[in-house]
DNA sequence: TTTTTTTTGTAACATAGGTTACAAAACACT
DNA sequence: AGTGTTTTGTAACCTATGTTACAAAAAAAA
């Protein structure tokens, strides 16, 4: 297990001894998820850390409507709603599905406190870890609040071309895109066959090519 | 300075002389603004944590194109900036703004380190107001990209009449709400115009009779 | 009270994006 | 290659919200 938790943010620059040393002073345990299984109901109260050690899984918030905004996918090593478990709204923003088979360390949040008072190194990780959440979260608050669905996908195109190749593979599905943006899927279809009709795209099912990368950062402007 | 600084939740449950005695270990200094003054820009580096000590400021996002979206009031006592002194994106998200005559007190990031280190109260109060941050965030991130205006409005007038008397009085401009909310003024207005003709509440100026309660539950779902 | 400024109400019109529906295309399986 | 399934393209129509503009009302200043 240690092997696998080297590589999360909350153990990082901590050598394996001194984790498995760590983790044998705390109460922790793995369980195991099947795909689609849920693991967290959005607004169950969240009293432990949840670390992936293997498969990956979905944030997601739903209204109650059945609309779904995807928030992130989270794959191994990193954790689970560590800006949840301190402060004074301890319950899950999202619900929290299986992608796959996952495995998951838990530590209850005593353990936490424990693990923060007795290795200078894990408190400043988490730290860290925590104000990432809220600077992740911010973005997505900026992105999703301002952003036309023009300007989102401008975002995105540009973002996955930060080499400026000029050549984009999408590797999700329009649907699992429109549920990132938090738009109907044939908007976004309907959105992308715009750009590609102006000129700005050249769109060939999941392969796209950027023609006039200037007209889409003006998208982001509008 | 230590009679602002206890009731803040930074230094919540740490006596007086001991805030004084934290103090004096550290550099930190007052700065004061004027009405409109902008104390940050979004996008600016955070190395510092500021706490108001009297006044107010204002955090909003603002778009390229001019828009604005309010998110907050901070008034005496509270942080600003918690979230973006660590973590790997220290720059404000949003823009700062006083919203009259504000004395700020900064503390530098290597101050606030080292009150981590040498108070254990401090640190608490400092991961929880993290926390806290994160929590907020991500409620706003719910409730701005998932209610129609109706049901922000809704959500609005429940949350002003939580103990039930049926009367709420506006105490911002129609305006600012329509800041809050991220929609244009004249929308505002005609949402409310239509709860009103709907016969949910009684609306008369900034004095408003919640008529309905349960319909305005339904506009929740919506 | 009168004047000026801010806030509110409201209308006409524009637009982005949602909804539904269905066919074509791509993909996955046998 | 053939069949079922998922994904994509697209159209017609609907709805919520934005935009602009202006007048009425309210509040603040003089």
């Amino acid at each position: 297990m240690e092997n696998y938790l080297i590589h999360s943010p909350l153990f990082a620059s901590i050598p394996v001894g001194e984790i498995k040393r760590l983790l044998s002073q705390v109460h922790h345990q793995v369980k195991r998820y099947h795909k689609d299984d849920i693991i967290a109901f959005s607004g169950d109260e969240c009293n432990s850390l949840q670390i992936v050690l293997s498969g990956s899984v979905r944030g997601e918030m739903m209204d109650m409507a059945g609309r779904v905004l995807k928030i992130e996918d989270i794959g191994p090593a990193r954790p689970l709603a560590v800006a949840f478990l301190f402060g004074q709204n301890n319950r899950f923003p999202v619900t929290i599905t299986a992608n796959e088979e996952v495995e998951l360390l838990y530590l209850r949040k005593e353990s936490v406190i424990k693990l923060i008072q007795i290795s200078e190194s894990f408190l400043t990780n988490f730290m860290n870890a925590v104000s990432n959440r809220a600077q992740f979260i911010s973005g997505k608050l900026k992105f999703l609040s301002f952003q036309s669905l023009r300007g989102k996908l401008a975002h995105f195109l540009l973002e996955l071309d930060r080499q400026e190749s000029g050549q984009v593979i999408l590797t999700k599905t329009q649907e699992e895109l429109a549920e990132i943006f938090g738009v109907a899927r044939p908007s976004l279809s309907r959105t992308l066959r715009e750009l590609h009709n102006e000129g700005m795209i050249q769109a060939d099912g999941k392969r796209i090519q950027i023609l006039d990368r200037k007209a889409l950062r003006d998208c982001l402007v509008r």
